[in-house]
DNA sequence: CGTCCACAGGAATGACGGGCGG
DNA sequence: CCGCCCGTCATTCCTGTGGACG
């Protein structure tokens, strides 16, 4: 009963509270507004390519370049769905079919997904690849439709699985008569151009867009557009804004991570019962989101990086070598019990847990005493303390390291 | 200026759990 | 139920390499 007040307060704060946001979902990054300022180069450009598809014409196929947040996905839904509105005026039978690669993960699912949206179901598993691909052919042909593939973050897809999609797909025209593909590839790497085959990339990019970082006054401008729909008139002070841009911009211009922040600014603002949104609670916002980030990734790891991670944490020391690591690392899996990978996984392990942020490796060469990667933790070492004490199994090894080191200070 | 260390990291292959169609 | 295929993780084997040392 007790606890029924704590949650009635809550509540009623939460409702009684000064209310900051007016709609939440604005600030969300799969939100697609109205209004896409300092984009309008790129909306005419993709629209003028596309529009052959209103007099059933194939269009070019196109290739977009941009780092994360510069609004590609934004601009590409955009354009398309008000292609395909627009198609309905015509007549033209227009359809576009978006897929995420890195969300769906693999070739077979890709192309479950396509003829999904052609209309033939596809099993989750089970069917060969080339299956699946036929089934699609047969069921496009079949709707006579002329679609548009968008291929989300095709990067993903090229760097594990290699180009056979993206080649099937280049070719399906040559053997589709009533219907016709373009593709659209959108990729945050600017150097997917060299992983590519260059046959299938020069088909792929009959036309080529790009989409250059924001800089910190057109991320302001965004803001300032998306917090009149997201917040209450009057709660969102100019500092929070700026500060919010300025962190934005430093970070590639990255307009998915500056609405990030002042979500999180808002939320923050809101917990502690405040009217405005100001710099610090921005600041926090900052810490809060790193911090979040940080420890989701380490609690999802699996044993090995775990133990790969303390390993690195019990060398504690700024340039741990791979064998030094690996010579820990075997120490740790003795004490578990637990089986070991070999050093090669073990590499392919760090270079995971560097692009994760957790930790820092650099290939480096030492001359006559070989060549090697240097690693450092990027992170804290409180936050391992932290994250890994719950651990029960790594708590423990933490502990007896932590132990045995004060035991060697002493003597 | 060649040698040679201590690995990097690519390619091929295997083991395994999951799921299909028949 | 079987035979087949999928994707993932891991191993094995391998060739490649920057630069201090001699």
């Amino acid at each position: 009963m007790g606890n029924t007040k704590i949650l009635d307060d809550v509540f009623e704060n939460f409702v009684n509270s000064a209310q900051l946001f007016k709609d939440r979902e604005v600030l969300r990054h799969d939100y697609i507004p109205e209004k896409l300022p300092h984009r309008e180069d790129q909306i005419r450009l993709l629209g003028a390519t596309v529009a052959p598809v209103l007099k059933d014409a194939r269009c070019s196929n196109i290739f977009i370049y941009g780092n994360t947040g510069t609004g590609k996905t934004a601009v590409t839904k955009y354009v398309l769905s008000h292609l395909e509105s627009k198609a309905k005026e015509y007549n033209a039978l227009v359809k576009f079919s978006y897929v995420n690669c890195r969300m769906t993960g693999s070739e077979y699912r890709v192309f479950a997904s396509l003829s999904q949206n052609v209309g033939v179901p596809v099993p989750f598993t089970g069917l060969s690849v080339d299956e699946v691909f036929d089934r699609f052919r047969r069921g496009l042909e079949a709707s006579r439709i002329n679609l548009i593939v968008v291929l989300d973050e095709v990067d993903a897809l090229i760097k594990n699985r290699g180009d056979r999609l993206l080649y099937e797909l280049t070719r399906i025209n040559e053997t589709l008569s009533k219907s016709k593909v373009s593709i659209i590839g959108i990729s945050n790497d600017l150097r997917l151009k060299e992983l590519l085959d260059s046959r299938v990339f020069s088909s792929l990019s009959e036309e080529e867009l790009v989409f250059r970082p924001y800089d910190a006054s057109e991320l302001h401008n965004i803001l300032l557009e998306r917090s009149k729909l997201s917040f209450h008139e009057g709660s969102l002070s100019e500092a929070a804004l700026n500060i919010c841009s300025a962190l934005a911009a430093a970070e590639h211009g990255d307009a998915r991570r500056a609405l990030d922040l002042l979500r999180v600014a808002g939320e923050v603002a809101e917990r502690q019962g405040e009217k405005t949104i100001t710099e610090e609670h921005v600041r926090e916002a900052e810490r809060h989101i790193e911090h979040n980030r940080v420890v989701e990734a380490l609690k999802n790891l699996t044993l090995h990086s775990k133990l790969v991670v303390l390993s690195v944490y019990s060398l504690n020391k700024s340039n741990a070598t791979t064998g030094e690591i690996y010579d820990v690392y075997n120490e740790l899996c003795g004490e578990l019990g637990t089986g070991l990978l070999t050093q090669r996984r073990l590499g392919t392990l760090v270079n995971e847990l560097d692009s994760m942020g957790i930790l820092n490796a650099k290939v480096v060469s030492m001359g006559r005493y070989g060549r090697t990667k240097k690693i450092r933790l990027e992170i804290s070492r409180t936050l391992i303390k932290d994250v890994f004490g719950n651990d029960c199994r790594i708590g423990r090894l933490l502990i007896n390291k932590l132990s045995s080191k004060k035991a060697k200070s002493k003597s």
